[in-house]
DNA sequence: GTTTATCTATCTATTGGTAGGTAGTTTACA
DNA sequence: TGTAAACTACCTACCAATAGATAGATAAAC
C-alpha cells in the first residue's frame, strides 16, 4: 500500500482510539516503519494529516449514505442502516468515530479541522430529517415528529452511544440505543385509529 | 480559595474544554500563579488530579439528583431536571461533560479515571431506568418501552447533544434532544383509548 | 520544631517541525 | 537513444519548546 495511505489509516486509527493529542507522529512512524520526517514529507503539519483523515472519512460516508438511498426499500430500513454505520465503525476494533473525536477539541483543534467535522455533522442531521419526512408522508413514522429535532437527536444519540460503548467495552449500548431510537420515530396505532 | 480547590477547578475546566491530554500542568499554574512543582505537591501525577476531578464531579452529581428526587413532582419533571443538569454544564462557559471528556481515552487515560467514569455513567442509565418505571407505574411514561434501554438511550443522547453543542457552539443542539427525547416516553392517546 | 506550602533548579523524554542530503524514477529533448 | 534536469520518497541530524516529574532549599504557620 502506498505509505500516504498506511499514514492515513493509522491515523485515523488512533484519532478513534486516544483523540488527536494523545498520539504523535513517532507513533505512527514506528507502526509503519519509516522515520518521523518521512511523515512530515506526505503531511507537513498533523492538521495536514487531520484534514486529509475528515476528508477521507466525509467521502466514505457520503458513499455509504448514497448506497442506502440506493437500496433501502423504506424509510424506517434507511434509518436503521445509517445506525448500522455506527456499529460497524465500532466494529472495526472498538473505534469511536473520528468526528466525534476531532469534535470535543474547541480550540486544540485547528479550525480547518473542526469546519469539516461541522459539515460531517450537519449532514448526517439533514439526512435523518428528511428521511424522518419519507417515513411521515408513507404512514411509516409519526406525523407529529419534528424532522430537525429528530435528526439531531439521532446523530447525538449515536455519538454518545459510541462513548458508552467505549467506556463499558460494550457493544449493546449502541444496539439499544438505536432500538429506542427506531421505536421514538415508529407510528403506533392504538385503540383501533391510525394516527394519520 | 485554597489553592488546591483552584487547581481542581482550573483542572476540570481544562478537560471540559479541550481535554486530559491538551492541557498541561504548567497551563494550569500559570492561571494559578503558581510553579509547576507547586502542582505536583497537591497532586503528585496527572492521573491524581484527574481522580481528584471525577470524585468531585461524582459529588456534584449525586447531590443534584438527591436534590431531583426530593423535590420533583413527577417522573416527567425528574427527567426533564436531570437533562437539565447538562444544559446548565453547557452554561458554564460552553463547557461539555468531564466525564465524557475522559471517557474516550481508551488506555491513554489510566485505568482508575476510567473507572470512576463507568460508575458515573452507569448511575446515571440506572436512576433513569427507575425513573422510567415510576413514570409508567403514574401512567405518565408508555408501559411497553424498556426502561433499562431508555436509561442507556437518554445518557448517550445527552452526552452527543453536548458534543454536538460543541461542534456548533449551539445550545439548541441540547434542547432539542431533550426534547425529542422527553416526547419519546411519554404517554399518548391518540383514538380516544388510552394505551394502559 | 515540625508541618505545610511554596520556591528554584534541574532532569529525562518527547513534541511538532526543519535542514539538507541521497538513492531511484520519470520526463524533456537534442 | 542518450543524457541532463526534475521529481519522489525517503533518510540522518538537528532544533526549540514542552511534557511530566523530582530534589532540595526556604519561609511561614501551628
Amino acid at each position: 500500500m502506498a505509505t500516504s495511505a498506511q499514514i492515513i489509516d493509522i491515523g485515523q486509527e488512533y484519532i478513534q482510539k486516544v483523540g488527536f493529542h494523545a498520539f504523535s507522529y513517532r507513533d505512527i512512524a514506528k507502526r509503519v516503519g519509516i522515520r518521523t520526517a518521512s511523515i512530515h514529507y506526505h503531511f507537513p503539519t498533523k492538521a495536514d494529516l487531520a484534514m486529509a483523515i475528515v476528508e477521507r472519512v466525509r467521502e466514505a460516508t457520503s458513499a455509504a449514505i448514497a448506497d442506502i438511498d440506493a437500496s433501502a426499500r423504506s424509510a424506517g430500513e434507511r434509518l436503521r442502516r445509517y445506525c448500522g454505520l455506527f456499529l460497524r465503525t465500532w466494529g472495526q476494533g472498538d473505534r469511536l468515530c473520528p468526528m466525534c473525536m476531532l469534535a470535543m477539541g474547541q480550540d486544540a483543534i485547528p479550525e480547518e479541522v473542526r469546519s469539516g467535522v461541522r459539515d460531517f455533522w450537519q449532514s448526517g442531521e439533514s439526512w435523518v430529517a428528511q428521511t424522518v419526512r419519507d417515513g411521515q408522508a408513507s404512514g411509516e413514522f409519526r406525523p407529529d415528529l419534528d424532522p430537525r429535532t429528530v435528526g439531531r437527536t439521532f446523530v447525538a444519540a449515536m455519538e454518545g452511544a459510541m462513548v458508552a460503548a467505549r467506556a463499558f467495552t460494550d457493544r449493546t449500548r449502541i444496539e439499544d440505543v438505536i432500538d429506542h431510537l427506531i421505536d421514538s420515530v415508529t407510528a403506533r396505532r392504538t385503540g383501533g385509529a391510525t394516527a394519520v
